[in-house]
DNA sequence: AATACTGTTCGCGA
DNA sequence: CTCGCGAACAGTAT
């Protein structure tokens, strides 16, 4: 579930309510959801938070790092003083880890799929689990000119090239559909054989996406997987253009949207405004 | 009841 | 290299 604004709009909260913190002690409910020796992080301050694409790092004052990865189902919701909201988003049966801190407050790693993880990694550590990951879509190393050069690389369709972690990092399959709706290019163009001028629209076409999500706060789509730290919704979901709307009328011709599978992933797009031009 | 689908990623074999 | 597929899991939709 989270993409890379989900996780920003998480960063930004995390940021907001525990820097400065100490962790005082993890429960750990899932062991696959831990790894690494939770003694090495107890008593220790929470000095930074940073991203990289999907992922979260939280710096502790030792030089230990805390990688978190909510691959589709993770939440981090804090549990104090926190009000309307349901008992269940915060503690419940897909809790997998309880923090407390110095201040109290908690801090629950939900994940009902028990796909997403949190590492205790040295710096280095850090650097060997990241270093084949590509630039995040908001570094200001991510250019146009970038992007361009990374989908020269590919005979792939467009779409996995986007999803492909390793070769631009943060977007997942709500974002790379309406990305590719709004640059008007086909989620099967042949990667390579986009034209410049169609990596600049979608280099512009990411960004906006992205960062009008971050300011809605995120998308919680269906079955409200993503939550806000305080246990929110986003309002992203409601701007949607095409992820999840096969079948209903395009927001620029009215065509009915189409669906296909890619990899295995839903994918969705105007058969008018996306033309395969290959 | 059985099957398909879901916000992610990795590894396998063709 | 590329691709599809299954796996890691659990829940909802059809």
């Amino acid at each position: 579930m989270p993409e890379l604004p989900e996780v920003e709009v998480i960063r930004l909260f995390l940021e907001d309510k525990l820097l400065g913190l100490s962790i005082k002690s993890l429960k750990i409910l899932n062991q696959k959801s831990f790894i690494g020796d939770p003694k090495r992080i107890l008593n220790r301050k929470i000095i930074k938070f940073s991203r990289l694409g999907k992922q979260l790092s939280i710096y502790l004052d030792n030089g230990l790092i805390l990688l978190v990865h909510l691959k589709m189902t993770g939440q981090l919701i804090m549990g104090n003083h926190m009000f309307g909201h349901p008992t269940k988003t915060i503690s419940s049966k897909s809790t997998r880890l309880i923090f407390t801190f110095s201040n109290p407050s908690k801090l629950f790693f939900n994940d009902q799929r028990k796909f997403g993880w949190i590492k205790v990694l040295s710096k280095s550590e850090l650097a060997v689990a990241q270093k084949n990951l590509g630039y995040d879509i908001f570094s200001p190393k991510f250019t146009a000119q970038h992007l361009y050069s990374q989908l020269q690389k590919s005979s792939r369709p467009i779409k996995l090239v986007l999803l492909d972690q390793h070769s631009m990092s943060g977007i997942g399959n709500i974002y790379a559909n309406d990305a590719l709706f709004l640059a008007k290019v086909h989620p099967q163009t042949i990667s390579k054989k986009v034209t410049l001028k169609q990596a600049k629209n979608l280099y512009h076409s990411l960004i906006k996406t992205m960062k009008l999500s971050v300011l809605a706060g995120g998308s919680t789509a269906r079955d409200q997987i993503y939550l806000r730290p305080d246990g929110t919704v986003g309002k992203n979901q409601f701007s949607f253009r095409v992820y999840q709307r096969s079948g209903l009328p395009c927001l620029v011709c009215k065509t009915p949207i189409k669906r296909l599978k890619l990899a295995g992933r839903g994918t969705f797009f105007c058969p008018k405004c996306q033309k395969l031009s290959n």
